[in-house]
DNA sequence: AAAAATAAACTACATATGTATAATATCTTG
DNA sequence: CAAGATATTATACATATGTAGTTTATTTTT
């Protein structure tokens, strides 16, 4: 649905958005975010600076863009379609699904969550958290917990599942991920 | 203990960082962290530019430097020092205990958590996951939950938490706290 | 209280950021 | 395919960033 926005845009526009975004994903693992210069970004995208700022006001913009489709990226793969599932259930599958989804493109997260890159993690967390919300309003979530507060429950668990993931994309020997799916069903006390 | 090297500082210095940092949250009360410049902080401060380069790298580490210095005050304020209470009960009043923190002190922490400035929210969700290990490591905790693994169980309550801090601190018309947390204690399902 | 130590201020400079305007190249539409 | 639309490039400029070297002022030590 936001893909029909960025398809219809000019060729050339579409072009100069795909070359930033993957000359910032390169530099990133390159090196730390606030090493990365606009015009470092440029010259690796092969970009005029001017041309950034017709389509991003600054480095973080950016940034926030690339996280955007990430986080799109992630939550087509990993949330779960079965309508028939509590929340339990969900919850659970998809932390796995997440945590696998990160695992394969861990350098890049990595990158791009930690060294102060993280800098627009509120990015990630307000769509997941928002993503979440919605669910857990969805009547099957409201009559397996009545009790429980849709947006606080959203924003607690998306806040506790990207602080483990960061936590566990900046270990350099990270924690077998069954061992932290094992720990985390002991976090979920929903039915 | 971190407050000793600060008091050993040369009174000259002390004052420089007291006034840079106080210039620090008055600027972001008054407008976003991106839209606070060196120079701006400088001239409230009354500090020559490049004393502030003396003293810290650039804005962001101004900004951790005053985020370092909420939590601690945070933590010395809000933890209980009972040393018989299990995990459930210190977690439920360490909680209540923070939100209160934040409550007092509203403008200033929606100022530095929103708006970009949660740039450096790492720093924080560091230091406190860093605390809750410890403490989750100790015997008393260890005994209660032995299946529960410290490391994972921090991180995750902290984010949780600093999540749900930050949701709190965002919306112009916040929960009342009671309500977050008679929500919380149906998420700690630790005894 | 004087001397030694050292932090802050001053000056200058190289680079980066963000913006405006005009020229050129590319794409889309009819 | 031609004409109109529009994105990119090019150029220039004002401001901000980060650093080096020097002088002045304050603090600590003796």
């Amino acid at each position: 649905m936001d893909d029909q926005k960025e398809n219809h845009l000019d060729l050339r526009q579409r072009k100069t958005r795909k070359l930033l975004v993957e000359a910032l994903a390169q530099l990133l693992v390159e090196r730390p975010y606030q090493e990365v210069s606009v015009v470092d970004i440029c010259q690796r995208a092969m970009v005029h600076r001017t041309t950034f700022y017709a389509h991003f006001n600054d480095k973080q913009e950016l940034l926030r863009y690339l996280l955007e489709g990430l986080e799109r990226e992630c939550a087509s793969t990993c949330l779960p379609q079965e309508p028939g599932w509590g929340p339990r259930e969900y919850l659970l599958t998809a932390g796995r699904n997440v945590f696998q989804f990160f695992a394969q493109r861990r350098e890049l997260y990595r990158a791009c969550l930690n060294s102060g890159a993280d800098a627009q993690a509120h990015t990630l967390e307000e769509c997941a958290a928002g993503e979440l919300c919605r669910l857990l309003t969805e009547p099957r979530f409201r009559e397996a917990s009545p009790q429980v507060d849709p947006q606080v429950a959203a924003h607690f668990y998306t806040g506790a599942m990207l602080s483990l993931i960061r936590w566990w994309l900046s270990s350099d020997d990270p924690l077998p991920i069954d061992h932290l799916l094992s720990n985390l069903e002991q976090f979920i006390p929903i039915q």
